[in-house]
DNA sequence: GATTTAATTAGACGTTCGGTCTAATATAGT
DNA sequence: ACTATATTAGACCGAACGTCTAATTAAATC
């Protein structure tokens, strides 16, 4: 929980070879991105990341140019590293279509199970608080989702192509399924601090698949 | 949008036989509840909710002993209210189970179209907010889920026995199903301000229920 | 190596918010 | 008339918010 710098920060303009170029910024953005899966922007203070993380709030602001900013960058490494996973696993050859979309399903309640359900999805947790968040938000949270979407509809119609779901299924419309559902799942498994609905929805899903 | 009084309060103990015995206070939830499915709880302030609606601050704590009180009344309101609602479209004898269950589904659409999916579920809400939250809220939110999934159980068996869906249906499952995929569709639309995520999930929820 | 420039930390500042508390006011009850 | 009760009015406090300026240190320049 308490990531720590290896070396405390100084004042002053660092030392060109240190081994924490960015680390003090990137020490900000892993504390911002924990803090804010759990409470959300709205709830979360700036003095709180810091203090986890013992930094002042000169740095904060030297680093960000505000918290709306802050945010934004959040969203973007946050997309960037899940669009990333969401590949590594619909990229896997050694299983068919569909059981790569298990997977993925599967990695994730892992994920959040790592965390004891206490930590939901960064980009449905600021779609929720849109109404008190910058309207700049908006767009982007919307094209992660198109972006996770398409992924998914990529990969369903690699599962169709293999005979696993119907050659008539709308696999647009199911990716949409998927993610709209899916994220009503992470938010109530934080509620329930459980697997369960993952679960339920994950055996939802997959069983309305139309058949091959 | 702006509620306001018929009759503007005066200080001191009220007449009796006045229309707005429990007005002020009325007034109070409702603006709540306005302000809060829109942008959430923390993101809330009490004086916002009170410069809404024009009443000063001695008569808010005057009414309600916390904030944390005033949100579990609003938890409570809310859920008896939507508990009702639900009742009324799943006891409508004139349909089949299963219209039934479409006709809340859309009539949902219709409530969230009226408020250009700007507001979103109180509950869905607060139970994503939950990691800023009193832990006092979390057992009520769950046991809000819980009642309106039963309620989609008993819809769901009666459309069981009326043949519309396999005899062979985890009812419970599909009720839970139902709404954990209704919470995340809620979210999506007020993110995207749009009837279409409501309208996928609909679509994907009863396309993938088990024929009868 | 003195001086300027760039990078970073330190923390003061003003504002807002949640919550409390006291006073003021008006009606009800006796 | 007097007391009790209900309600509004808003000052006040401590904590937290986001911003901003100053201080400090190393790099770069000459």
């Amino acid at each position: 929980m308490e990531i720590q710098l290896s070396i405390p920060r100084r004042r002053g303009r660092p030392p060109k070879l240190r081994e924490s170029l960015l680390e003090t910024r990137d020490l900000l953005l892993s504390a911002g991105l924990e803090v804010l899966t759990e409470k959300g922007f709205s709830a979360t203070g700036i003095d709180e990341i810091l203090r986890r993380v013992s930094v002042p709030k000169g740095s904060f602001y030297h680093y960000f140019e505000s918290k709306e900013a802050f945010g934004a960058e959040l969203i973007e490494q946050y997309a960037s590293y899940f669009a990333r996973k969401i590949d590594r696993y619909l990229s896997d050859q050694s299983l068919s279509p569909l059981a790569r979309l298990r997977a993925f399903v599967t990695g994730a309640q892992a994920a959040m199970a790592r965390h004891d359900f206490r930590r939901g999805c960064l980009i449905g947790n600021l779609g929720q608080e849109m109404g008190a968040l910058p309207e700049t938000f908006r767009a982007k949270l919307q094209q992660v989702f198109a972006d996770w979407q398409s992924k998914f509809e990529r990969c369903l119609v690699a599962a169709q192509e293999a005979g696993e779901i119907s050659p008539h299924a709308d696999c647009k419309q199911l990716a949409a399924f998927f993610w709209i559902g899916w994220e009503g799942a992470v938010l109530r498994a934080k509620l329930e601090h459980s697997a369960e609905p993952l679960k339920i929805f994950e055996r939802g899903f997959f069983a309305g698949l139309p058949p091959g």
